[in-house]
DNA sequence: AACATCTTTGATGGTCGCAGACAAACTTAT
DNA sequence: ATAAGTTTGTCTGCGACCATCAAAGATGTT
């Protein structure tokens, strides 16, 4: 199979230490030696096997990522972003979609487990406690996890301040002289969800707003959820002038609804969105949004990861982000 | 740190060989000495070393994946459905993006092989000669490259035809009366952008069609590129009836730009994709799109992929995908 | 010149956790 | 008592790292 140390030791005419010390610098071996090695290890195509390695050193330098769906665009960009801050680490990162699925977050969370993963970041962003449990069996593991809060104190948890996103969507609208707004939700299992159903309740009764009952909708946060939400909208007896919807993903879909029905963007109904993905800002007209610092995030999440690799035994740590409003084009100001 | 067989074996009074066997079901032990071992395994908390494992077994079952970027829904699309198989066939995947740079392909095309990882699915869609020659270096790895050709006879090849699907894009046009088509394409350094383009040229001969020199427009594949490739287009002494668009990310863009410049689609425009990305089905108005198989492409992928590491002496197997065209809103008929 | 001491460089063998070839112990049957 | 079957154990090696040891060369001392 594949060249080992010893036969580029032999081919070298050295010891399998010397060939272990220059390839890793780590003591002073004679120039013409190391010749030798390297000369040896190019013709033999050699590649240090990291599972052997990992054995001796016990660590792996990967990381696993468990992330409801990659197949979400806001998921996928932190995904992207997360991968980036890996290699710039020098980790290896597995992707594990857990699809929502109980079983399958189980069954990767033993493979990584025996992989021996360094560390595990998790972005499903479900509070179910079944899954909890699953997570706490594995608390010597370093986990970080986004979105969601286990509360235990050896892990950390990084959240985005989602009842602040809503207030600054609901503040927006309300500042261009919105007053009938609608609300298009994620499913309330999911933390981010929870929080920001909550920040719009609030902001409207801060701005002494009437929430009329069959405005406020609980969806699922995927396109077509958004697309149903907005149906569902569009048949109530009376319409709003605004939207707040849960994610881009789902005011996609609800956009493209609304326009199929005739509806005019911003000019008949004003929408914001949550997320700030990419192509948020190709839409048509283009998203008004709440912003969730994205690179931020994946490296404040690589960042504590590595810490609590580097010392396992320090408390869990909370770290808030702040999202911020992004205008663009789907919100028109009201005339009073 | 973690309890290893050897504690599993001496708490439950047996030998670490008897623990194996227990927990691989490699060979038959009493129901009793079973038991103790289970017992034993729950009560330490024991996980299997996979590292360990691997060395011994020569097998790691994880995949490497190559690929430019996932925040092109296209490849996110495509990485999600290559996760779903890897899982249902018991491997781990490492999504690797390159980013299409070649220090970082080459540096994980490394870290890949140390890992020993199993096999390598390449998805970078250049045929740049230096990545080419990188990879075969690696030549005793399995590998499977899809949406690429290196012609070497020991990696397998999945194509999607790509010029078929042009020639479906442009034959819809046509039915629809359309005559003057533009096309914005991707980076002729990606062979799925150079396919395209031919099917687009021998499409528009094939139907006796001129082609318009600036309308004829090669851009990145990105949302970006696709709004730029319009407003070029846009730019032009007389304007076409239809484009079409290399890829759907560069198709939101482009019509975000049109309709942003008052430009009624389809009424004044007809535009017609590539890829059927999910999102695509929510644009406004929704995208007339060609279909590439993903769901199917992964799976070829990964069977193929399995065999050449059941069977590494094989020959390199091609397989060609076919396209489609999917039919929604975004083409208008032309009256004669 | 001969010996001691120090410095530079190379070799040896144990270890990580597990799998599996080989074989031993213990039953039961003949 | 021997053969055949059942159940379990011993021991080596996978490929790298590393602490320890050893040899050779350099320098100093008498």
């Amino acid at each position: 199979m594949s060249a080992t140390i010893k036969d580029v030791a032999l081919r070298a005419g050295v010891s399998t230490t010397t060939v272990s010390h220059v390839l890793n610098k780590t003591r002073f071996v004679a120039k013409a030696t190391q010749e030798r090695v390297f000369q040896a290890a190019e013709a033999l195509n050699y590649a240090p096997s990291a599972v052997a390695r990992s054995l001796k050193v016990k660590n792996t330098k990967s990381l696993g990522m468990l992330v409801t769906t990659t197949l979400n665009p806001f998921f996928a960009e932190l995904v992207n972003e997360v991968e980036k801050c890996c290699y710039r680490e020098g980790y290896n990162l597995v992707l594990c979609n857990t699809d929502g699925e109980l079983e399958k977050t189980n069954s990767y969370l033993r493979m990584l487990t025996q992989k021996r993963v360094d560390g595990i970041l998790v972005m499903c962003s479900a509070y179910d406690d079944s899954l909890f449990s699953s997570l706490i069996g594995q608390r010597n593991l370093p986990m970080v996890v986004m979105d969601w809060g286990p509360s235990d104190d050896y892990v950390d948890r990084i959240q985005d301040n989602s009842v602040k996103g809503a207030h600054l969507a609901i503040q927006h609208l309300v500042e261009q002289g919105h007053k009938r707004i609608a609300y298009i939700g994620g499913p309330l299992t999911k933390l981010p969800a929870k929080q920001r159903l909550e920040g719009f309740l609030e902001a409207m009764a801060q701005a002494n707003l009437a929430i009329q009952d069959d405005w406020v909708i609980e969806s699922d946060f995927e396109f077509e959820g958004g697309k149903l939400g907005m149906r569902q909208l569009l048949s109530c007896s009376s319409l709003p002038s605004a939207v707040f919807i849960g994610n881009d993903a789902m005011a996609m879909g609800a956009m493209s609804e609304a326009q199929l029905s005739g509806i005019k963007i911003p000019q008949q109904l004003s929408v914001v969105g949550y997320d700030n993905c990419m192509y948020s800002a190709y839409f048509s007209p283009p998203l008004t949004t709440i912003n969730q610092p994205k690179e931020r995030l994946a490296e404040l999440a690589i960042s504590t990861m590595i810490e609590r690799i580097e010392n396992p035994r320090q408390e869990g740590k909370m770290i808030m982000l702040e999202p911020n409003l992004v205008v663009r084009a789907s919100v028109s100001a009201i005339p009073f």
